[in-house]
Order: structure tokens, then C-alpha cells, then sequence
DNA sequence: AATGAATGAGGCTTCATTCAT
DNA sequence: CATGAATGAAGCCTCATTCAT
């Protein structure tokens, strides 16, 4: 079956070679002028810096809103794979937690359009991408709780949030400080370790606050 | 002095009178809508709410930028002042900085263009605003060190990014988990807290990096 | 009362002269070219003609189906208007009728969009503009039913659709044999005269018809 | 001649029954969506619902109005074919006529480029399809006439005239009153009966007006 | 000869800024 | 000096047609 349809094949390979290429060219050139620019770029310009028509680019991604969604959805996963990558290299738990951070943000400086809808994922949850993010963390998460390393209370979304804001904190400084971040982290992570037992304030409704109190 | 030129300030504190109101519409409107929708607002909804025409908003206010410079500059000072106040509230030097950064961000929540230009204002120093802030920190920041209170090593600097970053994930969350940043905020603070004694990484260029790890 | 508030008055009527001459000017392009090209038209097309920019052109009408329908009602009306008059002058019931066709389909043989969009209405009979001319025919038909004169059974949506039906034929022989309409138009009426007494076909559902048929 | 070239039809026989296939897909496809979204349809989607590439479409027709005329000949042909074999199997002169104009109408209900083209091909007769309906409406003309049926000084493009405007009333009802346009067919058929003897207007110049006249 | 990807002119609309009244 | 109308450069997207494979 693997040599048949010989027809079928030759009729399709073909003209993909080209396609492919291109869209992989428009894929790229958008990946780079949304990590410099952000979502607000002009699509014209990621159709030249692909070296491909209007009509070529909006054949591949009908709206821009596809292409952004397409580059980030990449970005995001090379993103969130390189920092798990990292982390599971590491042997200990809080060397995993540190690396993982560090890894990422090291690879978000760059990256604008990613970072502005890395924001926007917070409250769209369902959106691709925060997942594998979410899904590293819990493992990281569990790894560092299990061994007893990790603050009592500290949850995912804790651990979410403080990436987002160190990214945001990141980005802001690349240009001219571009170490600076990398203090803010070691002191988030010394907030983070076991031996403060202080517990965290619930965001959670009046009631459940009570509750929590009472309880 | 108060006599002099009868003619001309008769001629021109008139309409200044005016003039002076209109700046303040003006402003008070660019602040609501800056706040509500960031710097990407439309200048007529600006000047709609301000109930003056264009011209006149353009007459006080020659490029956008002015506006937002002027309303920013504004709100951030406000927004320095009344978190200042709070810290001076406090007689215990760590509450000081506590009450702080609840005070700020709490103050930055609704507040998105401020916070996008809280950004900006790291890699352009000299935008007014910032300054404030600033001063505000170094003295909180002397203050918790001087009472031994503060790890060792962490600057002004760290404590201004530290709220930039949390202020960030304030906006970020305050639509679906709005005291969520609270616990990230607590995390922080403990990280600052003079405990920790392992010193933080330096953001300085690698010559000065050898250089401070040698001096 | 009428002398009184100049202020409000100069502070109002000043800038409206252009805007109303610039709006008028834009409802005038845009009724000659929408009448020679249809609703196809470029909205430049209508802005050059106008000798307003683009910016002026969509202050006044927010999409370009603002504009269309502004200008379709209004040559709606005057069209209605005008075969109005013409019918009324008319002493005789039946000359009514026959003028009032002439007239109107006379007005009609240059306006490519009106036609377009009268064909719409049939099936979006809340359109403005058809009201009109569907009061002046159910005038029209009362008149010519009261006089006797009107073939029994005939509607006003039987003459509406006549017009219709004619309106289209003017338009396509307008160009090259611009009075061939009128031959039809007297078949028509002529087959519209009380003295044909056939009864006319429903296009009631099936169970109308056959109600209609036994009853 | 039929052993000459035998290469050269070895060589174009073979391709030409695929090419044959294509083109009859791409006319049906063509047909279909003409008849549906007239001739405003996307070339695209001819291609798609005949399954073939645009190259293969723009071999066979290099432009879209090349496509659009070939299958509007054909519809026509079909459509004027259809409605005459109905006109030559009634045996009354006049049966004829209105069994024609009803097969006829009730056939151009769901083709909505036939009627686009239908309305075109007044201003340019010399576009195939009208000369058979033509044809067909002439000898229906002169048969009629021949039987004293038909009202003096009606022509064969009086006869076409009614078709085309009939034609057009019948697209605009069909959706919502489907068998209305009958009712007008009635009314204008019995304006054509022989009874009706009041002379026609001339749609001729003034001249020829003047000619007719006087001659 | 068939395929369908590529092209790019042109359509609608927005908005910072200028200008006549 | 206020007003808000006018401007026009972009921005997003569609589609008839061409071209590489």
C-alpha cells in the first residue's frame, strides 16, 4: 500500500513542496515580527519579511487573527517545552523549579505578541498553549511538594501567575537591564521555598473566606 | 507686579478661566478612558467625555502622546502619593512596606494605561511619574534596611520591579480572581525579608560582574 | 425668541454651512453614481465625486450601506412623491392609474440602485421608501376599484409587483429603445381593465386555493 | 482524412476525453452556481464544485465571462428549448402562448445569472441564447396573429419584453410568493388578446414617430 | 495537460491630526 | 480661542487571474 497510488501521490505531493515552504516562510517571518512588534503589526509586513503575496499569506491563515493564533500556539509550546526540557534535567526538585523559571523567562524576553497574550490566557483559559505550561508546573509543583521543599499552600496557578508577572517584569527590562529580572526571581523563589509556613491569603468570595477563618 | 500689564491680563485671564477648565475636562475624561482602555483609545471618545471639541483638546494638547504624558504623569503621582501615605501610616518599618505595595496595587488594578506606560517608563528613566515612586521606595526601602529588616543586597530597583511585575498580574487577574495577587505579594515579601541571606545575582555587564565578584 | 441666544446659535450654525453643503454634496454623488453603477460602486468613487476625503464621507454615513440607504430613501420618496402629484392631477380614476405609471417608470430608468433595492423590498417589505408607494397605489386602486374601472380580484401587491416587473423592463431597454416600456404598459393596463372578468389565480398556499376554489 | 495525423489524434485523443469530462464538470458546476448566486459567485467555487484545479478552469475558459456565457448559452438554449416543445404540444394558438410563458417563467424562477444576462442581452442582441427565444416567440407571434387571437400591432420583442420583466417579478417573488407572478401573467396575457384593439405607442424616434404617422 | 498555490490591485473602514468657521 | 468637520494614510481582507510543479 506504502508504493501504491502512484497517481494520487503524484498529484498531490507536487505543488505541497511550494506551499509548504512558504507557509513555513510566512509562519516564520510572522513569529519574528510578533516577538518584536506584537500582535498590533501590519500583516503587509509579514508578507514581505516572508517574501510572499497578500493572496498567499491570507491563503494559508483567512484571518490574522489565525497566523497570531498559529505562531503563538508554536511559540508557546517551544516555549513551554524548552523550559520543561530543563527542568526535568535537573536531579533536585527545587534545582527543577529554578531551572524551569529560569529557562523560561530566559525565553520570553524576546517574544512581545507571546507575552501579551500570555496575559490574555489568564482569563480565556481555555486558549492553547497555557496548558503544557500549566501541566510543567503542576509537575513541578508536586515534585518540590513532595519533597518537602515547597511552601505549604503554593499552588499551580500560584506558580502561573508568578511566571506571567516575572515575564512582564522580563520584558520590560531586557533592553537595558537585561539580568535584572533574574534577582526578582531568586527572591520569589526564597518566598517560595518550605521554611516560610506563614499561610497565603485565599482570593477566593467573602463567604469562603470566613469559612477558611472559621474553620 | 499685580498691577502691571492691566490690558494684557485682563485680555487673557478671562478665557483662561475657561481655558483652564477645559484642560481640567479634558484630563479628568483622558483619565477615566485611559483607565478603562489603555492608550490604544480613540482621541474623540477623549474628547466626547471631556465635552469639548477636538480643536480645543488639540490646542492644550498637541500630539496624543501630551495627553497621556500629562494624564499619566498625574496618575502616577497620585497613584505614589497616596500609596506613600499609607507606608507613612505605618509605624513598623515592614507594615510600611507591606501596607505599600497593597495600597499600590490595589491603586493600579483598574488602570491600564498606567501600567502599560509603568512599563515603558523603565527603559525611558526620565518620563516623569516614575520618579515619585522612586523616592517613595528608596525611603521604604532605607527604612526596612535600617531596621535590619530588609535581605541584604535587594535596591530600590528591585522593590520598583517588584511592583511593576506584580502590577501586572494584578491586572492581569483582577477580572476573574481578584485577590489572587495577594498571595504573590506575600510570596515576594517574604522573599525580602532579611532571613534570606544568600545574595542576590547582579544584573551588571560581565566585566562588572568579575569585577564586584573579585573587589 | 427668535433673536435670542446668539451665542448658541454662532456657536452652531457656523461649521454646520459646510458640513451640511459637504453632506449634500455627498448624497448628491452618491445618488448619480449609484444610479449609473448600482450599489457596487466604490465608496472613493462617491468621495471623489463629492469632492470630500474619505474621512468626511464616513463622518456623515458610518458604512457605506448608511449612505446607500440614506440616498435610496430619499430617491424613494421623490420618486413616490413625484408619481403621486402626477396621479393626483389626473381627473379621471383610470387616468390616475395610467399617469401614474408613466411617471413612474419614467423616473426610474436611469437609477440602477433604486431598482436593485426595490427588487429587496419585496422580500424586506419594512424597508422605507416602498410604504409610500404602496399607499399611493392602494390609493390608486381604491379609486380605480371604486370608479369600476379596475378588473375584480386585482390587488394593490398586483399593481406594486407591476410596477416592479415594468421597472425592470425600463431599465433594460432604456438605453437602446427608451420608450418600448410604454407598449407594455398599455397591455398591461389594457389587461387590468374591469372588463376582463376572469377571475385571477391565488398564490395562496394549497389549502387556500382549494378553499377558494369550493367556497 | 480520417488516416491522416494519425500521431498527432494519438497524441490529443487520449487527453481530450479527460479534458472533454473537465469541461462538462466545470459548465455543470458553473451552471449550478450561477443559477444560485448569479454571476457576483467566486471562480473558486466553480472550481471546487467541479473538482478541478483553476488551472484546469482557466484552460478551458481563460475568463470568467468566457465561463459565464458558455453556460448561459446553454441554460438559455435549454430554457428556450424547454418552453417552446411545451407551446408546440397545445394545440390552441393561444394555449401556446401561455403554456410558453408559464414553462417559461416557471424555468427562470431559480436561475439568477440567466436573468442577470437575460436583462444584458437586450442591449447586446448579438449574445447567443435570445435569438432561439426569439425564434420561438416569433412563430408563437405569428401563429397567434394568424388566428386573429393576438391584439394588432404586437411584435415579437413586445412578446420578449413581457417575458424579460415577467421574468424579473418572478425572481423577486419566488421566495416569498412563489406562483404571484402568475397573477400578473394573466393580466398581462389578456392585454395582448385580439379584443384589445386601441393601437400601441411606437418606441421609435421622433422621426420615424413622425414617419409612422404620416406614411 | 492538470493542479492549486501565488499574486496584487482594489474594496471597506478607522483614526491621529489639521483647518475653516 | 473653541468647535467639530475634513483629511488621507494605513489597516484588514477578497478575488480574478497567472504560474510553478
Amino acid at each position: 500500500m506504502a508504493v501504491a497510488e502512484p497517481d494520487d501521490s503524484a498529484r498531490r505531493r507536487a505543488p505541497r513542496v511550494d506551499a509548504i515552504r512558504n507557509r513555513e516562510a510566512i509562519v516564520e517571518a510572522a513569529a519574528e515580527v510578533l516577538a518584536e512588534q506584537g500582535t498590533a503589526v501590519d500583516v503587509r509586513e509579514i508578507a514581505r519579511r516572508s517574501g510572499v503575496g497578500m493572496g498567499t499569506l491570507y491563503r494559508h491563515f483567512p484571518k490574522k487573527e489565525d497566523l497570531v493564533h498559529t505562531v503563538l500556539r508554536q511559540d508557546f509550546s517551544r516555549w513551554a517545552e524548552s523550559a520543561r526540557r530543563t527542568a526535568t534535567d535537573a536531579e533536585d526538585p527545587w534545582a527543577a523549579l529554578t531551572d524551569f523559571y529560569e529557562q523560561a523567562l530566559t525565553g520570553c524576553a524576546r517574544h512581545r505578541a507571546m507575552m501579551e497574550n500570555f496575559a490574555l490566557t489568564w482569563s480565556v483559559p481555555d486558549l492553547d498553549g497555557i496548558r503544557q505550561l500549566r501541566l510543567v508546573i503542576e509537575e513541578l509543583c508536586a515534585r518540590a511538594g513532595a519533597a518537602g521543599l515547597l511552601r505549604p499552600g503554593v499552588t499551580t496557578d500560584d506558580l502561573l501567575l508568578l511566571l506571567l508577572s516575572l515575564g512582564h517584569a522580563v520584558q520590560i527590562t531586557d533592553d537595558c537591564r537585561p539580568q535584572m529580572w533574574n534577582r526578582l526571581l531568586r527572591i520569589s523563589l526564597d518566598g517560595l521555598r518550605a521554611d516560610h509556613r506563614e499561610p497565603l491569603p485565599t482570593d477566593a468570595a467573602p463567604d469562603d473566606v470566613a469559612r477558611s477563618l472559621h474553620g
